[in-house]
RNA sequence: CGGGGUGUAAUACAACGGUAGUAUAUCCGCUUUGGGAGCGGACGAUCCGAGUUCGAUUCUCGGCACCCCGACCA
């Protein structure tokens, strides 16, 4: 991509009306662009990062037997009803709209009622199950406040997933992979190391669940954290009993804040109950399907990433979901300089090599700070003085190493 | 939803009730060219609606929006 064309420019100033780490350097560098209060678009950039973040859970689901499919937003209030979701007092966050006839219809907030009703058409024998059906789909809350940047906001693509078993065992064993396939994303997106299971309340939908906790101050949760065991407890459940049950001894807890990234629920048969989920087993009894549902927001996994991987002159994004591999800069204005940096362009582009190129007519120190800003991770210079050596200038973001290479070890990073 | 704060140009900020100004960005010209260059010129704004006043960006009321703290958070 040549700089010179993208869609998008960077700001030289902080958004005043953003707080928040992530949103100040996403919205500075372009990636982001806040619509209203708790909704953002995703600028070319952006939408990059948001989409090697989905290829990376997309695998990941895939890999532990997860089918895609995308369900639709607008939501018929008698399912929920069934489910006794549909009034604002049990679910505050409802976006509700109208038909119309006036006939009410709900924009989703999260998809187990829908998704356990079709279901319904495609489970009906033990030889059926287990089943894993998932999807990057945009869900709305209605929440009180937004806050945080992209982080909590009232329009987001949410991961969610849904497993269909015939018994707990067969349930337990997958949610344990699920949670071990979770661990893999964060690691593979540059949050391993401190992201932590955690012990959390169900909400109404369960007992318990566990969430996936990225220790940072942004963070809006509380957590206490073992760092022998590598999990963690919620404060929403630090209880003398709770401690005892997972065997964890107060002494070893450290008190953290954290970013909520993931969650795991274990449904039971509070959905496929309500909506007339069940199958025949071999013996041709009807039995309820054993539930669970598993969620991840790409965005808010964007967001974190900013967060923890920053510094004060911009993003230092990892390479498994950095925009562009290499930021191949030129520097100057002569022939000789520009047509080396579109030759370098074209043979690192026909390689497969994703490249973002500065082609623009500015000076050194400017094209520098916007590197730094955009955070991706190889920058590559070409200037007077590297072509008289015959090399380029390679600097790391992360580490601002810098070496000179050819073009040949350029191509093989 | 309770409490507090703020709305001025694309962005960040000024302006005693009296000609809306500065910086950045953008455009033109000249000089400059390895860490956000210099000079000259140009474009461009008071959230909406009432009220008070000779006169309102400024004061009052209502609305809307945004931010922060708390509550809430499948």
């Amino acid at each position: 991509m040549h700089q010179s064309q993208l869609f998008t420019k960077t700001r030289r100033e902080d958004p005043s009306d953003e707080t928040s780490k992530n949103a100040k350097l996403l919205i500075r560098g372009g990636f982001v662009h806040k619509e209203m209060a708790g909704v953002y678009d995703y600028l070319p950039l952006g939408l990059r990062v948001f989409n090697k973040i989905v290829g990376i859970i997309r695998e990941e689901m895939n890999a532990i037997g997860g089918q895609e499919v995308v369900l639709s937003t607008l939501q018929d209030p008698e399912l929920w009803k069934k489910s006794g979701r549909w009034s604002d007092e049990a679910v505050d966050n409802w976006f509700k709209t109208k038909l119309k006839n006036d006939a009410e219809l709900g924009l989703g907030f999260t998809h187990e009622e829908p998704l356990t009703n079709l279901a319904r058409s495609h489970i009906v024998s033990y030889k059926d199950l287990p089943r894993y059906v998932y999807q990057f789909q945009t869900k709305f809350r209605n929440e009180l406040r937004a806050k945080s940047g992209i982080m909590r906001t009232r329009e987001f693509v949410m991961k969610d997933m849904y497993s269909f078993s015939r018994s707990e065992e067969e349930f337990r064993q997958f949610y344990e992979e699920c949670a071990v396939a979770y661990m893999n994303i964060f690691k593979r997106v540059g949050l391993g190391g401190i992201t932590y299971r955690t012990f959390a309340s169900g909400g109404s939908f369960s007992k318990f669940s566990d969430e996936f906790q990225t220790v940072s101050e942004a963070g809006e949760d509380h957590i206490y954290i073992d760092d022998k065991k590598r999990i963690a407890v919620n404060k929403e459940v630090y209880k003398d009993e709770v401690l005892k049950d997972l065997g964890i001894k107060k002494n070893d807890l450290r008190e953290a804040k954290a970013i909520e990234v993931g969650n795991i629920f274990p449904l039971g048969t509070r959905f496929s109950e309500a909506l007339g989920l069940t199958y025949k087993d071999e013996n041709g009894k009807q039995m309820p399907v054993i539930m669970g549902s598993y969620g991840i927001g790409p965005g808010r996994l964007m967001g974190t990433v900013v967060e923890i991987l920053s510094d004060e002159k911009g993003i230092i994004w990892p390479e498994s979901i950095a925009p562009y591999k290499i930021h191949l800069l030129s520097l100057g204005t002569e022939k000789k300089v520009i047509s080396a940096a579109d030759g370098l362009y074209k043979t690192l582009t026909k390689a497969g090599v994703e490249v973002l190129y500065d082609d623009r007519d500015l000076r050194a120190g400017e094209k520098f700070a916007d590197a730094d800003l955009l955070g991706i991770p190889y920058r590559a210079v070409v200037s007077t003085k590297t072509i008289a050596e015959d090399k380029i200038e390679l600097t790391e973001r992360k580490t601002g190493h810098t070496s000179k290479v050819t073009a040949k070890e350029l191509l093989s990073l």
